[in-house]
DNA sequence: CCTAAAAAATGATATTTGTCATACAAATTT
DNA sequence: AAATTTGTATGACAAATATCATTTTTTAGG
């Protein structure tokens, strides 16, 4: 079993507040998972009874609405937690996380982690800063979604995934989504998705070659997202 | 000055989990205000440094979206606290905050929320679920912008008005908003806000009376929610 | 009480977005 | 390689929503 001190999850995260001893003893209960692209982590409902740590891959959270469409809230990548918030509430799963890519993560107990929240304050104020950002993000999300156009949150989108997951050598997205996820993304039917992918393709701004997406004039992409 | 030990406040939010001693210490440095209705008690942007305990009143927490519109993010009532989140982040408001009706509140300084933090582990808990709570709201939220539409948005929001802040004695939603407020919670123009509330007012669902709103049937207006 | 200003209501119209149908392309299975 | 399934693309149309103009009602101030 891996040791979690050189993690980049203990680099990036809350983690990063634990000292030699209580790594070792995370290191002892953890539990590591492959989780293959496609494949649910954990489903909205679940009882999740501990936290995640992505160690490779991305994934999504999303929520099932009323009219069947899956709402993606928000893209994980390595070094996050999940899974925090139904810890702290002790409530079941809001959102259903899946992989976009094949993962790697590891599972600590709730137990354990309810440990260092007693024991360590640096840690706890680093998970309360983390919802907090999740907070805000989540607010200007909101805001976003009531008053920009599909147009525009499509632009801002393109940007944040250029912004968040790179490029490859050849300048295209390095974050593979279909154009149904990309819909779920910035809340809008498929067909409305792929009609102004082609028109942004049309006119310049972006190049669509197979299912690579190249963000092409990067300015016009931002006055297009306001 | 008034103590802080039989207060609203104190009953409903995380202040609950401090002792006599904390709350005479809180009582020493707290600053009291009369809130005006329409009056600001902070704006987005500004650096808050403390949080603000809500005795009275209702007030509106909203940003201001690039198209000049006010879009509402989430109410607040009596007993609860604001300002958590910029206090924890160290950042300034991400959101306004603006009185509804004649408002009373306090002013706590960040120093003295910080030695809570510090000394109270229970303090610190609870205001961690009030933000769990709070991301959990706004995902939902954002979900429901993403994938209703405005006459589902509207419906829902009038059900969450009467539910969360009552009726008067003769049946009307108690909390008074402008058209223009409300549409901005629901994330509409003003114009089609009005139009939808004529519509459930012709089909008998709800009633409207000068600026007063009444529920009748609340079990369609709930179907029409889904 | 009257007047000006603000808010609410309504109509006409344009724009955006969703839905359904269908075609085409690519991936997967047999 | 053929066949099936899945994803992408596009057209035609309908529905939802925004915008602008105008009227009516309400509120606030002198």
């Amino acid at each position: 079993m891996s040791k979690c001190e050189q993690c980049i999850v203990r680099e990036f995260s809350s983690l990063k507040a634990l000292g030699k001893e209580e790594l070792l003893q995370m290191a002892d209960c953890k539990t590591s998972y492959i989780i293959k692209k496609g494949e649910p982590i954990f489903e909205e409902g679940e009882s999740v009874n501990g936290i995640f740590c992505i160690k490779d891959g991305i994934c999504k959270l999303s929520k099932l609405s009323a009219n069947g469409k899956d709402q993606i809230v928000k893209l994980v990548k390595p070094g996050e937690l999940l899974g925090q918030r139904s810890l702290i509430s002790d409530e079941p799963a809001n959102l259903s996380a899946v992989a976009l890519e094949d993962m790697e993560v590891c599972f600590i107990p709730k137990t354990e982690i309810m440990g260092f929240f007693n024991k360590n304050n640096q840690f706890s104020m680093n998970v309360m800063k983390t919802i907090c950002g999740d907070l805000k993000e989540a607010d200007d999300h909101m805001v976003s979604m009531a008053q920009k156009s599909v147009k525009e949150r499509l632009a801002e989108t393109l940007l944040y995934l250029e912004d968040t997951f790179g490029k490859n050598s050849d300048g295209s997205l390095h974050i593979q989504l279909s154009r149904e996820e990309l819909a779920g993304m910035i809340g809008t039917a498929t067909e409305s998705c792929i009609r102004l992918l082609s028109e942004l393709n049309k006119t310049g701004i972006i190049d669509l070659t197979g299912k690579k997406i190249t963000i092409v004039d990067r300015n016009k992409l931002k006055r297009m997202a306001d």
